[in-house]
DNA sequence: TTGAAAGCGCTAACAC
DNA sequence: GTGTTAGCGCTTTCAA
């Protein structure tokens, strides 16, 4: 790596006269200016970002801590949190938690070690069933700042970015029955996270609001994937439904496959939508409508959160709720 | 952040004797120690990362570029280097370039700033096509070590990891034959990379040593996911075929749900096999059975070779290239 | 217009 | 057994 203290020495100048100049500071002769930066140039000089770090206490850096990288959604997000952090000149420092509080903790140590000027973070699973967040209440003692997203709490006091859960599934579960559908099935593998119940609210009320009465036995919990194929094969073999509903960024796929295996005479006549993206979900056939969460927009915006905080000095902030706004597709 | 500074200043002593104390220096006092550590861990002490880097020009932290972070290879990639990563005290600073090579620039311009040891890469698809891999020769000449994994290329002299394509293909397509198949429809969305041309000569290599004449119609180009529905439709609805290989992670998925729909009565006997893990293997009904590319290994592997050629102080390094082995799955 | 010096947090050689 | 000093690469104030 080139240095300061390298084109000084090769340039004759002293190395607060290479600094200044390649910072365009206007005490420094046109001449020197130019002397100093083509050097810089034909050395190919980068600033150290570890002593910039250090002096300035800024390190352009944000921490991500990711609960399951292998799902399609936090891969989203993860996606537009990057290509935003880096269109704000931003890195990312990233670590997954795999759904485990302890390496959450242990990831949340590695980021408060003066390297990040913030961090965002959605919760590992565990760390919302166990209700265990003293690692994010000592963030906040310790005044690092940090944004959440999707998985929200409220008794975190701090900025949020999510969708608006209940919205997305009402919306959706209204959209079936405008299709005239009525008997919907409701498939979630996310039963351990705090939102499944604000989704299964929004289900809930798009029905009443209908006059549909909701059944319990209609309500499919696939959380075990182990056993989530054995549960749908013997609601659809059993049951009489016109629809189903995932809440999660799987089920609906699943549940197409199998409705085409053990009911193939259905399939023109049952509607499924889940969560989903575009890519995902032309791995069903026909192609699945799905519950367009925005994933990358959450990422956008949890980093531009995240950022006007770092930038915000005042010892007072007034934290943010955004929602994202979801959307039906259909195809 | 506390800093050694402060700890010395309440404690009275100098700050390198806090340094030593804490590091356990068998020149400073019993007592002393104890008062150290004792108030370091109370104010939760933690040293400052960037001041380490700094000083030691070594710090513990990896670069990863990887082209696209929703695809679930690369996302199990990025799960395994994390996971090995930290079990060696290590962190990763992340970067996607989503398949540009101008982003894949931009990302080792980030990594070249001193933050890290190394980094981990692989090539995105327009480096690849356009064969421009100025880059990575520029960070050989600057002595930045790296390692390639996934999409390799023989002209960069470097440490190295993958899977042996050409006999995964094989694998899989014999395993099919095995079965008594011989037409077999060979699906593949990546025409793009440099390996769809191992993996398609180990599909044909499996059928030369079986006597079995490959077929062009046989062979689908799905490389442009708009069109990929109606080809394969085509496909299935015009041809006499008794199994399909994917070569990539998406295809076999669709494959069999459109067979689902347009042959449904061929379902029971047609084995379609892809690229997949357990995880995406279960998003078909029946679960399909797969090429386990073990991408939580290659990002294992790849992180130790880092590692390894970090700690290498010698100036003729001889690099290794590592295969790692697939397996057929069966569900 | 340029340079010297201090300091960010840390370690290590050397002195006391 | 403990402290002083220098230095990693950089910016910035102040002096020349």
């Amino acid at each position: 790596m080139t240095t300061l203290k390298q084109l000084a020495k090769l340039l004759n100048v002293s190395v607060s006269t290479v600094s200044k100049a390649l910072s365009d500071a206007d005490d420094i002769g046109e001449e020197t200016k130019k002397r100093v930066k083509e050097l810089a140039e034909t050395l190919n000089y980068k600033p150290n970002k570890l002593a910039l770090g250090l002096k300035s206490n800024v390190t352009n850096t944000l921490g991500v801590v990711i609960p399951d990288i292998l799902n399609p959604f936090f891969a989203e997000v993860l996606y537009g949190i990057q290509k935003q952090a880096n269109k704000k000149g931003y890195d990312t420092l990233v670590c997954i938690s795999n759904e485990s509080t302890q390496t959450e903790i242990n990831a949340l140590e590695l980021l408060k070690q003066g390297r990040i000027d913030g961090f965002i973070i959605s919760p590992a699973s565990e760390t919302i069933q166990t209700n265990n967040f003293s690692h994010l209440d000592a963030a906040k003692n310790e005044r690092i700042k940090f944004v959440m997203f999707d998985r929200v709490d409220n008794k975190i006091e701090t900025d949020k970015v999510s969708i608006d859960d209940q919205k997305a599934v009402f919306d959706a579960t209204e959209w079936l029955i405008s299709k005239g559908k009525s008997k919907i099935a409701y498939l979630s593998n996310i039963e351990n996270l705090n939102i499944s119940s604000d989704r299964r609210n929004g289900f809930h009320e798009a029905l009443a609001k209908h006059k549909i009465d909701p059944n319990p036995n209609f309500e499919l919990n696939l959380t075990n994937i182990e056993t989530a194929h054995k549960t749908i094969e013997s609601f659809i073999k059993t049951h009489d439904f016109d629809a189903a509903i995932s809440v999660d960024n799987n089920s609906a796929i699943m549940f197409q496959s199998l409705l085409k295996s053990f009911r193939p005479e259905l399939v023109d006549q049952i509607t499924c939508i889940g969560f989903a993206n575009a890519k995902t979900s032309k791995l069903a056939y026909p192609p699945l409508s799905y519950i367009n969460q925005n994933a990358t927009k959450i990422g956008e915006k949890a980093v531009d959160l995240m950022i006007e905080r770092i930038k915000d000095k005042s010892d007072n902030p007034s934290y943010k709720q955004i929602k994202i706004a979801t959307d039906v597709v259909e195809v």
